[in-house]
DNA sequence: AAAACATATTGACAAAATTTGATATGAGGA
DNA sequence: TCCTCATATCAAATTTTGTCAATATGTTTT
């Protein structure tokens, strides 16, 4: 079993990553196969397949087999699905922004609030 | 200085992490103050401060002293930016999905398109 | 100024991620 | 079937991350 921040941070974990957001890049020109992106990205068979395997594991990208060959393409479908999270991830559930209630500000509420604003970066 | 492929890891970096996840979450319901962070948490002072640095460094949280507290809060700059360099990423240069054109089709392309769809999953 | 407090930083350690070379698997061609 | 090729997987080495305890920094309170 894994926690919704588990499977949060699997999707992500596709852009965290130089080698893999090269990957990316390069798949935005389209289909692509294995042998072609260990050329471009000079990198160890090995370690492409490993990060080959964390993007389709993020949904990101999609594989499809072709006799010996593996193809790549990045996910309509995946790509949208993580823009979508990423957005209700990020949104305030509150109206625009809420001060702190937290109890370090209660003992002396006054002193905080003296002229300064708590919000803005002045 | 640093590529263009770090500075973008480093906004995603905020995402792929379980803690900092949460620790987005919490933010979602307002501004809120280190102290109630790690006690919300339940992990040490430095390790917070540790995620709150990743945090603030990919811009998708700001901070703003007062006194001797520190407030943090989602900036709807910071992630507007991420969903939009997300967006630009993942887009397709290409109309819907160009095939590969990769050397190792060369030698024999009849054979790999015998009555196999490259694209589709089946 | 001294004491108390909140947060940042540091160094040591633990844990997780990444790379590499070797090997396994599975497919096509001879 | 045997050989070759493309990719996946494994184990070991290395690098990067994350945690903890201790300490530094800067602020408020007395």
């Amino acid at each position: 079993m894994s926690s919704i921040y588990e499977e949060r941070a699997r999707v992500f974990k596709a852009f965290c990553e130089e080698n893999r957001l090269r990957i990316i890049e390069l798949l935005q020109e389209g289909d692509q196969c294995a042998c072609v992106l260990i050329a471009k990205m000079g990198i160890k068979q090995s370690a492409l397949s490993y990060h080959m395997k964390i993007l389709v594991d993020s949904g990101v990208v999609e594989s499809n087999i072709v006799g010996k060959w593996t193809h790549y393409h990045i996910s309509e479908a995946g790509s949208q699905y993580a823009q979508e999270l990423l957005r209700t991830m990020t949104q305030q559930h509150v109206t625009p922004a809420a001060e702190c209630s937290c109890a370090c500000e209660k003992p002396d509420t006054q002193s905080i609030r003296n002229g300064v604003k708590i919000h803005g970066n002045a």
